[in-house]
DNA sequence: AACGGACTCGCACGCCGTACGAGTCTCGTC
DNA sequence: GACGAGACTCGTACGGCGTGCGAGTCCGTT
């Protein structure tokens, strides 16, 4: 029988005594240096720095950099909380976590770019995602829908969440902030956009109001949208009546209007 | 007046005799180099190889790498079409987009990873958000919602196409295929998920799926959602009669069901 | 012929990930 | 107490990377 690709889950842990050194140590620490200095900044020989100790005796505990990266992007799940569906029921709790997700993320503005590089297979994302597949079973899904409802609220959160990093990185980058910043921005996206100028007179509604409240509107918006829609799926495929036109999501009819 | 930040969108290009080495050469041929050998394989001594130049002379016709792969990603976003909404309606325009991108980003995938790092401002980009927005007024939707609209597609199909990309560089990298490579995936997850029975019991559907065939339906769900919620959006705001509820997206009496 | 700008490129610097092998420390067994 | 066997540390070295710099070449203009 074929066996599973190899990585940090599906390996057996190395015998150990307890050492100066621990797996759980380095990879605190490279969180640290993550979130102090940006996924640049992780070389092997700064972590080693960091702890004290030479950089190839990470080597040790962690079979190359790849597999701390993914030590470390678990980590990042395992900030992420999701309550009991349960208790608040299916919409709030998966509300929470999109935006705990968000919040994560954008705490740890190295991790979507991980995140969209391996898939995650760690112990808390697993955790999260069975949990999240009970909020969807009490929502109403069945069978595989539980996995795409899920696949689709993870898509969505890490999609919105990379745009929002992307610009705050080239805002710290400019050392910019105030007024000068907001200037910056906006005439940034007036020259990308020039040849559109609905696009760009739309951008100048969004010179009076506070970047981040924007972006959680925006963020928002997109967010009720799918509950709504998936709301909408569970309701047509309850309701008796409407059976013929199961086969796809949204007929012909609907798209009149 | 504060100048907006650097980058290749926003500076001048450089005066310019005909040259050897040209910015338009430069791109295809990095794209080729992406394509063929990935983004670990692009290096300016790799790229200038394949151009049959120093390494160095690249720098003339670009400041650095990074705007070397602003360059490149713009050139992706120059593959998607989006059909006229007044032609095919809104819902097939943005449709046909989401599956536009999806497949230009699984065609290259190097381009997930550089999306989620960069904020898109080339006009490549430019061109589709404008044309995006377009097809939302269509919709019915108005002032910042155009923009809310825009974003929320455009996360979703990025975030759901991410993973997507992660599994497929896994799979290539192990060489594996046909019933071997099915069993090495499905041995993976059944690991990763071996303390929540309900993953692994649904995943177990899966083994005799066709996994291209699943990942499109899984994509195509939560788009369906996402479309669905913004015309039940629509519907609810141009109803007079729900105007009481206004407010909040949904309300507490919709989320008790 | 002389100039100046457009363009090419070899060299060097300081980084990087990590293979390797020699070294040390700690424990179980005799 | 001796000693062997692992567990663990780490200095060195290799082949790569992005790119700053300055010398060099080409060519249109005067």
């Amino acid at each position: 029988m074929q066996q599973p690709f190899d990585s940090v889950w599906t390996r057996e842990p190395r015998a150990s005594r307890s050492s100066t050194l621990s797996r759980e140590q380095i990879v605190r620490t490279a969180v640290e240096l993550l979130d102090a200095e940006g996924v640049d900044a992780l070389s092997m020989r700064r972590l080693g720095a960091k702890l004290g100790s030479g950089a190839t005796s990470i080597y040790w505990h962690v079979a190359h950099k790849d597999e701390l990266l993914e030590l470390v992007m678990d980590e990042v799940y395992g900030e992420i909380t999701l309550p009991d569906p349960a208790v608040v029921g299916w919409q709030d709790a998966v509300t929470v976590f999109a935006y705990g997700l968000r919040d994560a993320l954008r705490k740890h503005p190295w991790a979507a770019s991980l995140l969209s590089t391996r898939p995650s297979l760690g112990p808390n994302a697993m955790r999260l995602l069975a949990r999240m597949t009970t909020a969807f079973e009490q929502a109403g899904f069945t069978g595989l829908e539980l996995d795409y409802a899920s696949a689709a609220l993870l898509s969505y959160v890490l999609g919105a969440t990379a745009p929002e990093i992307a610009w705050q990185a080239v805002i710290d980058r400019s050392g910019l902030d105030g007024e000068e910043l907001v200037t910056a921005v906006h005439e940034t996206v007036r020259r990308a956009a020039r040849d559109h100028p609905g696009l760009v007179s739309r951008h100048e509604q969004y010179r009076d109001l506070d970047m981040d409240v924007t972006r959680a509107i925006s963020f928002d918006f997109g967010l009720t949208c799918l509950i709504g829609g998936m709301k909408a799926r569970l309701a047509r495929d309850a309701a008796p009546f409407t059976e013929a036109h199961d086969a796809a999501p949204f007929t012909d009819a609907d798209r009149e209007q």
